[in-house]
DNA sequence: ACCGAGGGAGAACGTTCGGTCTCTTTTTAT
DNA sequence: ATAAAAAGAGACCGAACGTTCTCCCTCGGT
């Protein structure tokens, strides 16, 4: 039936169970649905889940890494166009309202998992963490060769607007919440 | 013992129930806590739980109700020292900032209910939204006194900037984000 | 003196949780 | 051809979940 092989990592259900937990994740929760939901959903049975996940919190990680990358990647995307510096910022910044007015968008990823993992210690926490502060980076790197100075203050500034703007673009006309972050961005882009 | 009546709405117990709900909650989330570790620590019997609230989602509601009564007593307080529009703003923005300074913080209580309760047609989610309906609907007054216009656009960059600020309050050095968003709302009130 | 509400103590309910187990069948690699 | 790995099917575990229940004691108001 498959033309490819079934390498450990890359097997078919493995992937058909990342995708459902990542969907049902995404739109309901983490804490609120259990694994059988998600086994049965993917059309997996409970042995082959934890043949490949430890258990439900590495299911979560995965889940993170997943959307971590997908996002790298977009970013990643938008640089290797190579648009001059402050167009580079926007076109991010376009591809976050996209996001936000797609159907289906339900906030932030990180943001979201981190509301249901508040202790710092835990591995899920951790990872929001981690994605938090590659981007950062990433937009003091990008406000930086717009010009912005100082290029700390201004990427704490677009991040900062950026959570809002995930955070409420599920709880208010995502329309209007696209209109004002860009207003907000080119706010930050203008010279002081 | 006690020296007041014990009128329904307003019994010790249930005081002592809702409070140590509330710090639990909020600390800790809403999925992750069962109503054991509840009664537990407000040394309270479940009979008694059950006798002042029809279940859990009551219970969560009744905290939720608590916080919007508090954030809006904040606003009100600030209103009432009749200062200079521009300085109410600044003034609701400082009491903001010293929220998330202060040690204990883990966001905002309604973003956090509503990563919990993505349902949009869940009391829980509904009252998430009535409480930002109302804050909205606040900045743009305060900032409309304050000379912003159009002041529409200005009360949403406000709130987005403070979704963000209260966000990633608990995820990054709070004395960075406070001072970001401070800096940015002197933006908003800077007259373009 | 009395009655009813509030509260404490705790057993019990059925359900769901995350996780482990055995057994069989299919598939792939050598 | 054959052994190892992957997957399906489903029983099973102990624990925790939210909820309801009975029983008893202690008050406060009439």
């Amino acid at each position: 039936m498959s033309a490819s092989t079934t390498g450990g990592r890359t097997s078919e259900a493995r992937t058909r169970l990342l995708s459902t937990a990542t969907r049902i994740f995404y739109t309901e929760g983490i804490h609120s649905v259990g694994v059988d939901r998600i086994i049965e959903e993917a059309q997996v049975t409970r042995a082959t889940l934890y043949r490949h996940f430890k258990g439900k919190e590495e299911l979560v990680l995965a889940y993170l890494l997943q959307a971590d990358q997908a996002i790298r990647g977009q970013v990643e995307a938008v640089r290797a166009q190579e648009l001059p510096a402050p167009d580079t910022v926007r076109a991010v910044a376009r591809t976050i309202t996209e996001g936000i007015r797609s159907s289906g968008f339900r906030g932030c990823a990180f943001l979201n998992a981190a509301a249901e993992y508040p202790d710092p210690s835990h591995p899920v926490h951790q990872a929001v963490l981690a994605h938090r502060q590659w981007f950062l980076e990433t937009a003091v790197e990008l406000l930086d060769q717009a010009g912005c100075t100082p290029a700390d203050a201004a990427g704490r500034h677009f991040v900062m607007l950026r959570d809002g703007a995930m955070a409420a673009g599920c709880l208010f006309d995502p329309a209007l919440i696209s209109e004002t972050f860009l207003h907000g961005v080119e706010g930050i882009l203008r010279p002081a």
